[in-house]
DNA sequence: TCTCTGTACTCCGATACGGTAATATTCTTT
DNA sequence: AAAGAATATTACCGTATCGGAGTACAGAGA
């Protein structure tokens, strides 16, 4: 485990510590898209959208694909979506105990 | 896909996003640890880590046990490494990509 | 070539975060 | 009760990062 790859490591989980990013790569999970696209999907303004498109993309979480003026976006893995899904995992589980500790404390 | 989620999932990922966080976690892999031992096996100093420690365990990543004057900090469960893993199979690829590619470069 | 559309980049203000140093808290021991 | 050890917390500083606004660049069509 040197600091070098421990870098790197913390830089990728980085790149999805944000919540545009995660509805950027929500809104690519059934397929490719355009910026445009993603403009009027996800709502972000189109520059700063463009800035994290190319975080992802630096990342290596998408592809890029240029055809005419449009560029097309896509999920560069399955590894992403299995990473989002392990920590949707988690984060699911403690909302439902959440609930139950609301509700717990309502009921008294 | 609510933003509440986007954010706590983005959250989840952020306390994993810092190499310091994640030397903690490999220092906790095989087994508990108690903060002077973090300190000496991290490198961090003290109150440092201990923020870390804060962060780690409000994401849920790390449990606490207090036993007299120690407190032992452990993994709180296995999906830690197994996001971690994930994430360093993608690092270690590239990786050996780069290697290649700087070979290749190296030979011309 | 000029123009228009789609995408990327730059600059800026506000905010968040990490590291350090100092201090506070908690528990044990005498 | 006092002192000492382990851990937590606070204040502060420097830096990174986000979002917005404006601008630059790339490709298509007249």
């Amino acid at each position: 485990m040197t600091p070098a790859l421990l870098a790197r490591v913390a830089g990728r989980f980085r790149a999805l510590a944000e919540p545009a990013r995660l509805a950027i790569l929500h809104a690519l999970e059934d397929g490719e898209r355009t910026v445009t696209e993603l403009v009027e999907t996800t709502d972000l303004a189109q520059g700063n959208l463009s800035k994290h498109l190319q975080q992802l993309f630096a990342a290596g979480f998408v592809t890029r694909r240029r055809e005419g003026l449009f560029v097309y976006y896509a999920l560069a893995d399955d590894d992403v979506l299995a990473l989002c899904e392990l920590m949707c995992g988690r984060v699911a589980d403690d909302a439902a105990a959440e609930h139950l500790l609301l509700a717990g404390a309502r009921r008294r």
